[in-house]
DNA sequence: AATGTAAGTAAGTAATCACTTACAAACAAT
DNA sequence: ATTGTTTGTAAGTGATTACTTACTTACATT
């Protein structure tokens, strides 16, 4: 059961945080029933509602997942050890590492479907984009002042870009667009990004993009 | 009543279209019901059914309707009388005038939020999305035969990074997220988008951007 | 061994869902 | 005036939904 304050994560709450995310990638939002989740874990509803005290303490505890997925691979504000393009290619590649790993549904996918079931998910669901879009937004006015990132550019359109960009790949990918994997893409995405952010200087485009996508462990 | 072959559009399938926008854009597809259908058009839930035979045929005909939205604002394939880049900017601000006059929202959304609600209307939509991408993909590469788009560009991925800007666009407008118009934001974007694609000789953001979509009637 | 608690079951609840049936106006054509 | 078609209503149908209740099992602590 969810209390108030900080939570733990217990082994049957993350049970039913993997078959939410199994179910909704197999058969949608409309299967997303209590009943579902009791058979796909294998105990019958009743026990469901002795860790959740609601569906959408559920769904709550899969936002707050998702929050954290998404975030997780952010650096913190103020954080500048590491340069902004970094950073940027980092949370990048790593949520479309996300999108690989689930096979055709992230949280970025989850949490999109979400969007549109009413009571109150929606705002949710906008708070946490909202949050994200900023950490991104000041990403890259640091690569402005530090001369990386062209300074003509327009940060809300760039940070909306780069939100789009991932969010469509991942979509595509759900959908089951793609023939061979999401690496190929993931890499030739960012170089696309990349090119439409960047200062000119440097313009061979091999090295900016470092094949650390490639070689994640299989 | 949808009968096989072309069907014509009589007033009542009009009106639950609309009513359907509606209530998926304030409430969201949770209660997209046929009696809240009924009751937002004064009929009784029976009526629905003297002109679709079934929800699921609402949901085709809303389909069929974006289609025609989605397919209607970008030329022939092997029409091309008109540049590729006007092309692409013409779809790409009609898509995003569209979200506008909706308020809140367009086609895009109804229908990518539909995605993930089973029953075959994934694949369905799937297939919608798959042809616009493949006419996107022709209009680019029509652009690097004339020498207006870079010839070193990935299409595929330079293809999802439109469908992103305009999608991501039309979702955070929806989820509320700007506070003026979309107009600024819509010019902004297609000139990042432009300069990501587009050869760079000539390099006059300005001259590239006419303000057709800020001149739309209100 | 006794006891308290966490975690489970079986069988319900009322509400809501898509959809159906029997019947009545409205209206045009004959 | 009669008839036929379209379009509507009122009141249902069974299925499914989230959630509850009464009771039981598993297990750790004393």
């Amino acid at each position: 059961m969810i209390t108030a304050g900080r939570q733990r994560h217990y082994i049957r709450q993350i049970q039913i945080l993997a078959a939410v995310r199994r179910i909704v990638s197999n058969y949608g939002l409309e299967r997303l029933t209590i009943h579902d989740i009791a058979r796909e874990i294998g105990v019958t509803e009743g026990a469901i509602y002795r860790h959740f005290r609601s569906k959408r303490e559920i769904l709550d505890y899969v936002i707050e997942a998702w929050k954290e997925t998404l975030m997780g691979a952010l650096p913190e504000v103020g954080f500048d050890h590491v340069s902004p393009i970094d950073d940027l290619r980092n949370s990048f590649l790593e949520q479309l590492s996300d999108v690989e790993e689930y096979r055709g549904l992230a949280f970025a996918v989850v949490a999109e479907s979400m969007i549109m079931h009413g009571a109150g998910v929606g705002s949710q669901i906008a708070g946490v984009i909202r949050e994200y879009m900023d950490r991104i937004k000041s990403i890259l006015h640091r690569g402005v002042e530090d001369g990386s990132i062209r300074k003509e550019l327009d940060i809300e359109t760039a940070s909306i870009m780069f939100l789009g960009l991932v969010q469509t790949t991942a979509r595509l990918w759900s959908l089951g667009h793609f023939r061979d994997g999401i690496s190929k893409h993931a890499n030739s995405a960012w170089e696309l990004y990349l090119g439409a952010i960047a200062t000119k200087k440097d313009s061979s485009p091999n090295n900016l993009v470092p094949n650390m996508f490639i070689e994640r462990e299989e």
